[in-house]
DNA sequence: TTTGCTAATGTTATAATGTTGCAAATTTCG
DNA sequence: CGAAATTTGCAACATTATAACATTAGCAAA
């Protein structure tokens, strides 16, 4: 199960579940929040998956985990670990991700492709303070921004172009 | 029912609406495409609402006039507006509101206000080309692009600053 | 240890949003 | 007109998310 399809900067993915799974805890403490092991586990379960995992994903493979839960427990997590900027739910997709860059701003910009479903989450300076001059010029007081991209990845792109 | 929450740049309502409408009947036109009464209706029933309105909402409506609507006709013809341009999906809200540069090229960028649930939908050509460039530098190739930003609008921006 | 408080979880039911599939009606066009 | 294609009606269903309330775990003060 270890490779369906590999995010576009191939790594050692347990490795990379391991240290998020690490900054989490470190990130709690600091916030003297509690990551229980419902939350760990669904954390750990997101990170295992670059491509995003719906809500009753995560719930399925609870169960196959003997943990008989019910939808609320599966999004109270989740909106624990959205709160400490642990995961991000991507909106066109109704789906969660891990964020990697947990701790620092965020200014996060999503990479989405349409054919293998991988999500890459990119900082884009440029884009962030693009968009806040473009809400200034309106007046607008940005809250939370949202910039999902869908599209095709290195490996999917079609190499015809598109029609 | 015509102001209970004015959008950022006032104006006379029917007529944006039916300047909407006539717009949409000449896209249709050019394209060959049917603007049936459904669809027709459905694309004035979002106009009249500057905050997005969702599927469901619009069915009410629709219920209201007689017409013994199901969801599927209702998304279909969601899904019409959308391919002509004439309607975007809001994806942070479940909703969809009119399109203000139906036809033109679509950089769209949305702001939405947390307060008074108002939508203004924005021409950004430096976000635009910002969000390009750093897909660029990923070598991921961008189909569609959605930009939200929450947050509040001048009219309901709260005096004392946040946080 | 017991008490009392708060945060977290369990449980059931239900709301809200979106889709599939097929048959009937309508429009288009030869 | 009559065949083909598009659009609609309709029923059932699938997916995503929340409400409401009971229960339990963690922790600190009496």
């Amino acid at each position: 199960m270890s490779s369906s399809a590999l995010p576009y900067r191939p790594h050692n993915h347990d490795a990379c579940v391991a240290q998020a799974l690490a900054e989490a805890r470190t990130i709690c403490q600091q916030h003297n929040a509690r990551l229980t092991p419902t939350r760990e586990r669904v954390l750990e379960l997101i990170w295992q998956s670059h491509k995003p995992l719906g809500a009753y994903d995560v719930l399925a493979v609870l169960a196959e985990d003997g943990h008989n839960a019910a939808p609320p427990t599966v999004y109270r997590a989740l909106d624990f670990l959205q709160q400490y900027g642990l995961v991000h739910r991507i909106a066109s997709l109704n789906a969660f991700t891990g964020c990697t860059h947990a701790g620092k701003s965020h200014n996060g910009m999503f990479l989405i492709c349409r054919s293998c479903g991988n999500v890459l989450e990119l900082t884009a300076p440029a884009v962030s303070s693009a968009v806040h001059m473009a809400a200034a010029e309106e007046s607008f007081r940005p809250d939370d921004v949202t910039v999902e991209v869908s599209g095709y990845c290195p490996g999917c792109a079609p190499d015809h172009a598109h029609g």
